[in-house]
This record gives C-alpha cells, structure tokens and sequence, in this order.
DNA sequence: CTTGACCTTCCAGTAAGTGGAAGCCCTATA
DNA sequence: TATAGGGCTTCCACTTACTGGAAGGTCAAG
C-alpha cells in the first residue's frame, strides 16, 4: 500500500505517517523506486495511534500501549496504569481550567463592555485591586 | 533594576524576562556594561503580563491587552472582547476535555486490570469492538 | 587577587506535527 | 513520444512559550 492510500484509510495525514515512521512508531518496508510500502499490519497500526492520540495520549504513551498492543502476553494492569494517569491528567486540567473559567467569567460579568476606559478585567492585570503595600512594601526601593 | 530584582519582584524567570523583550513586549534600557535596566513601569508591565499569562492569555493577547493596559483612551469593551473570546475557547477545551475523561473513565473501570491481556481499553484502540465489514469493507484489497 | 554571584549572548531542545520547496516516478492522453 | 497531472521523496523551517546550558564578561566582598 502507498502512503496515499494508507493515510486515507487509517485518517492520518500522509505528513504525520512520515514523522510516526521518522520517530521509529512504524516501519514500512521500500519498493525499488523508494517508494514507502505498508503492510497491513502497519495499517493497523496506525489506526490505533489515531484512536490513542484522539484519546489524549502522548506519543511516549503511545509508544508504550504499542508494545503492549504486539505484547500478546500482555497484562491489562500495564494498560489500565498508563490509562488511569492519563485521566488523572485530564481530569486535573479539567479542574484547571474550570478555576480558570470562574475567573475570567467573574471578570468578564463585571466589565461593562462600554467605550470607557474602566476595566474590571484590566483592574485584575494590573493588581490595581491590591493594597499598594502589598504590591511595593514600604521601603522598597528601585 | 537589574533582571534579578526585577524576576523576584514579578515572579517571572530571567529567561522568560529576555524572552519577552525578545518579542518585543518590554524595552528595557541599558547600562555601559550592558546590563538591563529596568524601569519600575518595566516590572508594572511584566507583573501584568504574568498575570495575564496566569490567566492563559496567548502571547498575541497579552501584547493588545498591554497595549490596551498602556492606552488611556481604551474602551473596557476592547478588553472584554478579548477576555470573552478567551472564556469561550477555556471553556470549549473543558468541553472536550470531560468528553475525554468520561471516555477513558468508562475503558478504565471495564478494565480488570489484572495480569492476563483481555482489555476493553485495548479493544477500543484497536477497533476490535467494531463489526470487522465497518473497519475492512467487503472487497478492499491491499 | 580570587571567588562567587550576576549578568551577557547564542544555540538547542521541548510536543507533535504542519507547510512548503525542489525534485523523482508513474500513468494517461494528445 | 512528449507532456501534464498527481503522487511520492527528502529536507528545512515554523509553530507556542519558554527552558537549559555553555562560554564568557562584570561586580562586590574578603
């Protein structure tokens, strides 16, 4: 199979096949003209990179879920381990940004949103909304 | 100031310091041997900018909030414009993020995690859960 | 005079690709 | 048979927002 091909079926760019195969995840074989030729296993293989990146694994996870994928003695603890701090990951993001989004919509509801220059947003940048003692202690110096 | 004081005082790393005026965001005088010198409006903005990053604000925002933060004629509607268009996109990726996480939640607690190679989290990366005809329609050929 | 803390610049690397240029290869058509 | 097109190749640069490190100049204290 060429790259064309391949890429169309597995839904990943030709580009990234090329990088996945230039950082050792797949090894196609060359026809004489140089040309990349793809085994049905790699095809296989990069479907399930698609399916492991669109779920939010690095490339190192991926890597590793790839050996485990050729691994038929394989153990599902290996596998849920690199799942379940994944989703630790995602889900200590998930509460980043939810600090975020209260934040900012604080900030955002309380901006008037008018041509004049007060800016409770701009307050917050600035620390405007802090002591200036708390900002430049007494007795600082520049 | 030197960039030492200047970095304890915003919080911000040096490094991060000279990238900034890299990019053009500060412009920090200099001494004869060379040194930064920076003013005390310098540490103003870059306490903004940590702020404003803090708050995830991409480069290119930081540089029309700083303009805007150094505008006195400003509409706070400017700035809210772009605080709004920032929420949106946090709260997009929190959107997506906790798809994610109830996709993996769901493989994790199917996975018995055990040390034999049976996993659903395997089976969802390889498709194995879908009809073979959906994944290699009838009369493809490789 | 030396030591150590600061400061300087420049280069490289991060994650995971993406865009583009220059140049083969292959097939179909005029 | 010449040529046009599409597909393939490699290589380089760019993205975000820094961070690490090397090599070397500067400054104040002892």
């Amino acid at each position: 199979m060429n790259i064309g091909n391949v890429s169309e079926k597995s839904g990943l760019p030709a580009k990234t096949i090329r990088y996945y195969e230039d950082i050792g995840l797949v090894q196609p074989s060359r026809r004489e003209n140089g040309y990349r030729d793809f085994a049905v296993q790699d095809l296989h293989k990069l479907a399930f990179l698609g399916r492991a990146r669109s779920l939010g694994f690095s490339i190192e996870e991926c890597r590793t879920l790839l050996s485990l994928y050729e691994d038929r003695e394989r153990s599902s603890a290996d596998v849920k381990a690199i799942a379940q701090s994944h989703l630790a990951r995602v889900d200590q993001k998930i509460e980043e940004l939810q600090a975020l989004s209260a934040t900012l919509r604080n900030l955002v509801v309380r901006c008037h949103g008018d041509d004049r220059p007060d800016c409770p947003i701009m307050d917050d940048l600035t620390g405007s909304d802090l002591a200036e003692t708390q900002k430049y202690p007494a007795g600082t110096t520049y």
